[in-house]
DNA sequence: ATGAAAGCGCTAACAT
DNA sequence: ATGTTAGCGCTTTCAT
């Protein structure tokens, strides 16, 4: 492979000329950096990324921690980040972890021997080394979709989202709400908070019974927890699903149970994935700003890394009802989930 | 942060023997070795790759060539190719690539200032200077969904699953089909000839106006092609959709229309992605075998990558016809249709 | 079995 | 403005 040698001795100049020129550094003769100019675009010459990683002593990299069963908003927001973080120039690696601790030191393992520039995380990790150690070698760090102490953060104010979806169904004429939770991540818990929070509002008692939790965001497990939720009884008007994905499989559970959405039971998601404006019927959910949230994410970690240390703050955006097919005005007057209209 | 160096001197040893024990190789003392493993442990020392890199002038990174606009089953395809990649050791790097020239010149000089170990390509390049580089410098290649010449390639036979999907409409007695494709690709190409070789087999005519061709493969486009389809004439039973996400535009749209699928019209779609699983009605298929694919393409770019030249090989992987709910018999009593064979 | 020494390709002082 | 020099952290002959 051509290097930067050969470029200066084929023009009989010295490395660090070329290097100045390959660098657009000032101080060298607009001839001579002509000359070079063509002399790389002629030969093709590209620079060693390793070799200026080290003696740069940095990678032009950064690092998503990302779950290793992201669900689809998780892995549309990823691709959003990945091409900001690439117009800034950096490439991306991934750091897929589980829920264990074997799997978190793994990754924190993978990050170490990376000399990352900065690292973004999608996903919560609980053991404190991995804390210390971002903080021990300063690295910059940002999350999304989450917060993390002392980190800045991109996200949505969860809780407040997930009343508002709840309120909606309430203003529907619906009280007796079922839903559909999981566990592993803290948005879970904050949405199934704000769930609480609009019926204790509307003057519902809180009932732990009305929820259930399942293990994934994705809609096979929609489909085992809208199962269990019917299982326990069926006096519910509305579902409220914590991602989209859990309503899509909610949904398709009631419709092989016959029951139609939105007569019979309204469903409400959360994040507004890309599939849901094509659903039948089309989800009504709360859109998270997912561009925005990209964006964002990429440039505040550019900001840290380009040693901009004013904006050590979170950044909470603001998400919004879509009302669409998936719910509609509660019908049932005393007894939930009767006959099918017509 | 901790070297070689840094360990070789608490030790009293020279650093060469700890390089020689953290890559496990043979001559060297086994109390030694001991002793310096205990010493990395400790000191969390893990391996700087910027400088392996350099000297062993490699990268351990292997390129992903995947579309800009890169649609639902490439998506979950690149995410496991990710993961068998990673499990070999490799890191991946994303090559986005748009259908112009101007960008694919950039993804070349991209890729050559990387020192890539392998590229895998997802999407197809148009440029000769390309192929031209990769065999010059003897780059592994590994093409997915797609056959380029001079490179393995993991995929199956497009045609034949296209005609395939198509008989099992004839089969169900219809006979007027429409089809839904998209340009950019080979496959869709592919899947356009399985579709019009199908109907020539059933002696119905070649009829261009059959078939409409969209932008992109996603669900949006596959609704402007839907429309497009209504526009021309309403005289079809049956729809062919390129992919799943063509086949959910496309029943979003007659559903619209007060269509339904598949009483009023039969829709097949291609790929198998998750989602075709809990639409409404459930999507008739055909499966690519993702995982597999996937895993092939890892491995048999790795084995390149290893020296091993055997294989030089395409792999054609088995797909498989899931018939779910989006299909029926055709119910028209028009001229040519006649009752399904039960 | 082990250490010394020579780079890998590049950048950044430091001269000139 | 430009060349010289000294590494960055690692692996690998080549001696010993």
């Amino acid at each position: 492979m051509i290097s930067i040698k050969d470029i200066a001795r084929q023009l009989g100049v010295s490395p660090s000329t070329v290097s100045r020129v390959a660098n657009g550094k000032k101080h060298v003769n607009p001839v001579k950096r002509e000359q070079i100019l063509k002399m790389i675009a002629e030969t093709g010459y590209v620079p060693n990324k390793a070799a200026r990683s080290m003696v740069l002593r940095r990678s032009f990299t950064v690092g998503i921690v990302i779950p290793d069963t992201f669900n689809m908003f998780q892995r549309q927001l990823f691709s959003i980040i990945e091409r900001h973080l690439e117009s800034f120039g950096y490439h991306t690696l991934f750091f897929f972890v589980q829920f264990d601790g074997a799997s978190e030191e793994e990754c924190l393992n993978r990050v170490k021997s990376e000399k990352l520039d900065g690292l973004i995380m999608l996903q919560e990790i609980k053991d404190p080394a991995f804390y210390d150690y971002l903080s021990r070698v300063e690295l910059p760090v940002v999350t999304a979709t989450f917060c993390a102490p002392g980190i800045p953060a991109i996200h949505v104010n969860e809780e407040q989202a997930a009343m508002d979806a709840v309120t909606h169904l309430i203003g529907l004429g619906h009280r007796k709400i079922a839903m559909l939770s999981g566990s592993g991540f803290t948005f879970g818990r904050q949405r199934t908070e704000g769930f609480f929070q609009a019926l204790e509002a509307a003057g519902e008692e809180r009932d732990e019974g009305r929820v259930v939790f399942v293990r994934h965001y994705a809609a096979e497990f929609g489909m085992y927890g809208m199962r269990e939720l019917l299982l326990r009884n069926r006096d519910f008007s509305a579902v409220f699903a914590a991602t989209d994905e859990l309503a899509i499989g909610a949904i398709r559970v009631l419709r092989d149970e016959g029951l139609h959405v939105p007569e019979d039971i309204s469903v409400i998601g959360f994040d507004d994935i890309e599939i849901s404006n094509f659903m039948i019927p089309r989800l009504t959910t709360i859109r998270q700003p997912l561009w925005e949230m990209g964006e964002q994410t990429a440039l505040v970690l550019h900001r840290h890394i380009s040693g901009n240390k004013g904006g050590r703050t979170n950044t909470v955006l603001p998400y919004r009802l879509i009302i669409r097919e998936s719910t509609c005005p509660c019908r049932t007057r005393r007894k939930t989930v009767r006959m099918p209209k017509k």
